[in-house]
DNA sequence: CAATGGTTTCAAAAAAAAATGAAATAAGCA
DNA sequence: TGCTTATTTCATTTTTTTTTGAAACCATTG
């Protein structure tokens, strides 16, 4: 088979290790996505998560050809969410980054800062659900009612399993 | 005070049932938002949820002021992760819409159509990346194994948790 | 304390997602 | 079958989200 300029290197890891960056972008990208969060935010975690080695924000935006302004974002937002953290690194004046690898820590801080305090303002609006209710003799009371109560059991079902959930996944 | 005609009815029971709806409504939007879902199938799902007796669509988008077309495909959303189901009203050529409300089949249908489709994919990168790294005697090889290991066990936890999460929402 | 390199911020551009509205299709009824 | 009403589809418009790039800001160091 021909040899290609691009595929083969003189140490030959090179492209291996192009190749896990790339299915890890990839993967992270998805991941993300089903998270909400953004492109950018995937890439830079892909590959950070393979990266033996502290990155520094240019060389982030470089390797994945995005604009700084992104990457300076997309860091801050997994800053926010402890996806990552940043190495001190002698020498060098750049921050240098390095992809938090326990994904319990990851899901519990996100469960933490983004469902469940949807979950409070749920259990709020229940209050006042039933506070409407209560006072209106209608015919369908039963039928509200019951509504009413399978929120309420689904708000304290997820605000007990979120948790638990985010423990177990001890990884 | 003074008597609103737009709050003030005969029943009096009216506008308690809309305050319903609009809290019910909102609380929709939020969650589907939180499942990715777009603004409009929460408003229909929220209408529905409070409503004792089936909607034919012309007039879900009326109560909602959107269009028929964004009607049309919200339900169409709804329908395919069983979170509505049509009831048969004779004399009547309309269908009618009744909510799903047992939010376990709602939830279940969405992490078999959503999230384990990723997970079944992740799986097949994940060998990928085992066959990249397999043959590739690198210096960090360690690093890379772990990293793999670690996708390969949040993968793994993430697809048997999810099904039996499924389960447990028995709401 | 200026100069340089690194980072953040934010208005504007670009891209992606969602809603509209009208035409096409389907489905019930006379 | 033809007429009427209900529903879907889809090109276009609108809205929202994300990215860009340049200016402002910060921090280190000569």
């Amino acid at each position: 088979m021909a040899p290609d300029a691009s595929s083969v290197t003189s140490t030959s890891s090179a492209s291996a290790k192009r190749d896990l960056e790339i299915e890890s972008i990839d993967f992270f990208v998805r991941m993300m996505s089903l998270l909400g969060l953004p492109r950018s935010v995937g890439e830079i975690y892909g590959l950070l998560y393979f990266s033996p080695k502290a990155l520094p924000m240019d060389q982030i935006a470089a390797r994945l050809d995005i604009s700084i302004g992104s990457t300076s974002q997309g860091l801050k937002t997994l800053r926010s969410i402890k996806a990552i953290r940043s190495a001190y690194i002698p020498g060098d004046r750049r921050d240098h980054y390095l992809a938090e690898s326990e994904f319990r820590r990851l899901f519990s801080t996100f469960i933490k800062d983004e469902i469940l305090p949807h979950l409070e303002s749920a259990k709020d609006r229940i209050s006042r659900m039933e506070k409407v209710l209560g006072s209106e003799p209608t015919e369908e009371k039963d039928f509200y009612k019951i509504r009413i109560e399978k929120l309420k059991r689904l708000t304290q079902a997820s605000g007990r399993l979120l948790p638990a959930l985010a423990k177990l996944l001890k990884l």
